[in-house]
DNA sequence: TAGATTGTTAATCGATTAACAATC
DNA sequence: TAGATTGTTAATCGATTAACAATC
């Protein structure tokens, strides 16, 4: 029941795209980058970048900026990605083979150890050179398994009896696509993708959008 | 180059939550709501889901809740979903199929009018009803339909491209799924999704997880 | 009336932004 | 030295939280 806040939400959420400009400018031979650079390619000022570098405890050099390759591993050590860490995914339709085929994760240390649908259909078969196990073989599998999280892919209407499940078999972290808020223990992460939230956002800057031009008319650069 | 930027996004993002519960509930027969219900159920604190529904303009009644229905409509049109709103989709992959059967988008208004991919393997297959159509097509059918905005689930590397491409077709807004920052001339709306950031999210949360464990032993509850 | 809930106003907290000295 | 950038400190802004009167 105690809701524990974790500070620097925003500058988390940036974190992982800093990361994928920077291996790509690292890769293309940038040894320095700035602050400057960074900001221009996101949109943001160039201070939320310093910020957010800073947050990793990497410094930078003055008037020069950072090492590309320090700040990579800085990053990869503020958000636990410098370690291996395990997930077993349950459903495997498309959001979930979309998930198996994000190469990224990899890059990040997640390795994705096992899949499991309920869909006859589907079990045996392979995703991404995954096989789908039975999700009656679930329960011991993650026993024997102690995958660090799971993540759920499956229709909203059995998210909770999946989770419990999955709590029962010792999982104590969740990344939750289905359109439901888990019900769960004290103790248990929970991270929920709600994927209409960024249509809502969306929804909210064309609306802001059309008002705006209206405003115009009147010299209004902002509306709401 | 103007960082415009809106306000109550938090909010924003967790209308789309609130209105899936509530269609729930109403579904159950339940003609009020109170925000205790609706916190309890998002884990929230009930004055964020009060200062949100208010938001939306609608007064509740004073120890008695919000009248379900209404409050549905309230949300709806401070989203701009009580307007049908039409996309088109780049990218048949397992995302873009993802998207496509994602039902909850027709009650937000959301329609798909057209899909497009290079892959001449999946161009003229149908996915949930929709025909793949060459993307070689895609400039002039955008032209011709006019859709309020694209949805992108290309590989990042042809991203920009392909949004280049639809902006000058007459695109003025965009869901980007592909891992770049698209670069884009005044005016244009886009909504970047990071899957990565709810991953670092989730990793953060494990990692303070981790250390409140330690900390629990000198009776600390919190950690950094 | 008692209990539950809304709505409003003020207080707090945290993230963003500004300013500027220090450094390469 | 001049230009660019970092790092730090303070100011601002906006979201969350607290307190409580008003209402059903």
């Amino acid at each position: 029941m105690d809701r524990i806040k974790l500070p620097n939400t925003p500058s988390i959420r940036r974190m992982p795209t800093y990361l994928h400009k920077l291996i790509k400018l690292r890769d293309e031979g940038e040894v320095f980058v700035s602050t400057t650079l960074v900001a221009e390619y996101m949109n943001l000022d160039p201070i939320i970048v310093r910020k957010d570098f800073a947050l990793t405890g990497l410094p930078g050099m003055p008037g020069v900026g950072y090492k590309t390759g320090e700040l990579i591993n800085a990053i990869r050590h503020f958000l636990g990605w410098d370690r291996e860490c395990s997930a077993c995914l349950v459903g495997g339709g498309s959001l979930g083979s979309a998930l198996l085929g994000y190469e990224e994760f990899t890059d990040y240390g997640m390795r994705i150890v096992a899949l499991f649908d309920s869909d006859p259909d589907k079990i045996g078969r392979f995703v991404h050179g995954h096989e789908i196990f039975d999700v009656r073989r679930m329960k011991k599998m993650v026993r024997l398994l102690k995958p660090d999280f799971a993540i759920l892919c499956v229709p909203s209407s059995c998210a909770q009896m999946v989770a419990d499940e999955l709590v029962a078999s010792g999982v104590k972290a969740f990344w939750n696509f289905a359109n439901v808020c888990l019900q769960m223990p004290d103790g248990i992460v929970v991270q929920r993708e709600v994927i209409a939230g960024g249509f809502a956002l969306l929804s909210a800057k064309m609306l802001k959008g059309k008002g705006a031009a209206k405003g115009a008319l009147n010299g209004v650069a902002d509306c709401d």
